[in-house]
DNA sequence: CACCTTGTTCAGTCTTGACAAAACAAACCG
DNA sequence: CGGTTTGTTTTGTCAAGACTGAACAAGGTG
């Protein structure tokens, strides 16, 4: 939890809603929704899903009610969800003094990056012991063992990749914004 | 569906468990079962997961009613999972002239490969859509902009390492064998 | 033909999890 | 202190989906 600088309150509602504006409302509709759906691919709820994906689009850090509102779920619905997340690392709590109220933000993501990374290690692992385990010389040309090979380096590559990216990110700086689920 | 040459019965249960075998059961058993858990993260069923694992640690191709057996759960949900599988392309259905039933074996894998990389690519693609939408000179720093430049990236790391990769195997011709669930 | 064997499909049960609504807690304000 | 705002926790409902077991089909085989 952070404690920010005085936040300008958001209420693009109030706005009129120029005519270019309308085809941006639209596409961040379709955005809020696509991560909705794409998170719960990932055994996200989905609002969780269009919480991230809310946020992503959001300059300004949002306020807690304003999320219930916008999403048009309950206050509990965005309370549990905003916590996962918040565990999760990926958006982060954001106060004001001498405000009373919650806003949210999405988060720098290196912490989400390396879970998602540990978790295809953990899978490399899983298979590296199965290949340990095999006894050595297994019979005509050891299927099994290039087999459990294709797989480790299936999930090596994926990992890899995502620390090498991890590694840009982080020798850029904190400065360099990602949104990564 | 493939008509192989005569497989030979595995059968592996007959032979008398050397000591040393007894890790590899074991072994095995855990693998199994991390694949099950590992796919159930990917939104398959449990069972389908174990199959997966099972067949991967398999040198020859397992028997329809092998499968039930080994896996301790009801013909109906083999018969299920192994053709969701099949639909998948992630296993194979085997049969040999003269025998009524039917073997199950892993295919060989750029088709679920190719099919894990385009999911990358859809999602990058919903990143790129909504940074199209964006407003051009938008304020302070431009934000939002940069958080979906970070977004596309990871999808588009993760998309190019698995066609990467895939261009490997390719290359290699079909004799090498990967399982890339 | 009756009777297996093999695999599929269907109906029913059970579990899981998302969600809403309401009760609740805590902080604040008068 | 009572009343309000803000967020959390709990309770209950609902839907989705995995799995089983039984009914079923389609071939073989006597």
């Amino acid at each position: 939890m952070t404690v920010s600088e005085p936040i300008p309150v958001p209420d693009r509602s109030a706005e009129p809603a120029a005519a270019a504006d309308f085809a941006l409302q639209a596409a961040e509709e379709r955005f809020i929704e696509g991560m909705g759906l794409a998170l719960e691919e990932d055994r996200l709820p989905r609002i969780a899903g269009r919480l991230v994906g809310l946020l992503i689009v959001s300059p300004q850090p949002l306020r807690f009610d304003h999320l219930a509102e916008r999403l048009r779920v309950s206050r509990g619905s965005i309370s549990t969800n905003t916590r996962l997340l918040e565990n999760m690392g990926v958006i982060e709590r954001v106060t004001r003094p001498g405000d009373r109220r919650d806003y949210f933000q999405i988060n720098e993501q290196p912490g989400l990056l390396q879970r998602v990374a540990d978790r295809f290690r953990d899978r490399q692992a899983m298979a590296e012991e199965m290949k340990q385990a095999l006894p050595p010389g297994t019979d005509g040309g050891n299927v099994v063992g290039d087999r459990l090979d294709g797989l480790i380096r299936f999930y090596a590559v994926l990992a890899d990749s995502l620390n090498s990216m991890l590694a840009v990110i982080e020798e850029a700086g904190g400065n360099s914004r990602s949104g990564t689920p």
